[in-house]
DNA sequence: ACTCACCTACCGAGTACTAGGTAAGTGAAC
DNA sequence: GTTCACTTACCTAGTACTCGGTAGGTGAGT
């Protein structure tokens, strides 16, 4: 009898425990925050022991790293849909994007208690929060600038400042969202901010055909 | 001999100490977190036993209280000096703002991680700050609407909708600052906002005399 | 005389992590 | 196509330490 029977072979189940352990640490996370939250609490919930998990992950903060590693596969795949479309229809592709978040309220929680974590520099997870605001400034200044070469963005707006600003915004209804969803609509506010910026874009511009 | 020599006796001693504690405990939950923050950490700092903070404040959450109680008093200062301000100037009070808030980054910090450590409802500080940003919105929306009432912004925008937008904003880019202080220099950021702010409020308006 | 700030001493329950083992699967030699 | 040395997944048990909090006392100030 060969013991390769049907299931998925040995490391092809490691893998998938793996990938089930992230899930259940980020959703920790997410909860109480990286320091709230304990390794025992992770394995108990992934049914698996303390040593098991470290086993796959060397150390806690090793499994920080691969939820953060995830999370951010995940908003990658959504910034190359975005770069898909034509520069004109992004702005209204931000409401969807807010959509999206909200269907996983999880990870938009892990990725605002991460950063605020994050803060102090030394902190596990500062300099990969600081390299990925630097890129996502760096990418929208460049949507900015290629929107005013085609004549649809005031040409007297500073790119890098308005990334900030954008990112800042997005950031800050995210996270009053987060607290108080009850008094905060995530996809009206991020709806009513997209108009705003179309107008604050593009008032005062000559008319184009 | 009456004992009431010079020193400002038991009680006003006591009294000096307690403040001294709180701003101790809260320069740590500003770098550590509430969470990353023990109550030996404190201690030690402000030179005293852990009991010892104990019989000041009860509990770990009373002293978390007791922080965030200072630095509202701190802010509502601010918030009282705008409101002396005739409407029209409180747009460009917002890089004072900035600037207050640089000097004191400790400060700013705590909020920023405070609040991420709230999110999750039943966590120490929860009711506080979702409290506290209701009741900022309500503000901000009162400013907007008496700004429409004198005819200096569009009466097409939406109050509550902006005062959320704006409160975003600037805890966006404060976050982003206080990751990446090289990268980002919060006033000139705020400074650029509040000029986006002068812009959307007013473009379009038929002019006054 | 009494209060109250503050101490020493301590507790039980976590904390991340290690040591060392077992058992199951894998790959090359034969 | 078995055999067998090797790797890998994961466990039990325990490390040294930290956590917030309590009990009960001391001693200065009022």
């Amino acid at each position: 009898m060969t013991p390769s029977r049907q299931g998925p072979g040995r490391q092809e189940r490691a893998r998938l425990r793996r990938e089930e352990i992230i899930t259940v640490a980020g959703e920790m996370f997410a909860r109480g925050g990286f320091r709230g939250t304990s390794l025992a609490d992770v394995a108990a919930r992934a049914g698996i022991t303390e040593p098991g998990l470290l086993h796959h992950f060397g150390s806690k903060a090793g499994l920080l790293l691969a939820v953060i590693e995830r999370r951010d596969l995940d908003s990658e795949a959504f910034a190359l849909e975005l770069l898909g479309m034509e520069p004109s229809g992004r702005l209204r592709a931000l409401p969807e994007f807010a959509r999206r978040n909200k269907q996983r309220a999880g990870l938009a929680k892990l990725f605002t208690v991460l950063v605020a974590e994050s803060l102090e520099p030394g902190s596990p997870g500062h300099e990969h929060f600081v390299e990925r605001y630097r890129a996502m400034r760096a990418i929208v200044a460049d949507n900015i600038r290629s929107a005013q070469a085609a004549g649809v963005a005031r040409p007297d707006i500073d790119p890098p400042a308005k990334a900030t600003e954008i990112l800042a915004t997005l950031d800050g209804l995210q996270t009053q969202w987060l607290l108080d969803p009850d008094s905060v609509d995530i996809v009206a506010a991020v709806e009513s901010y997209a108009r705003t910026l179309e107008h604050d874009l593009a008032c005062g511009l000559p008319h184009l055909t």
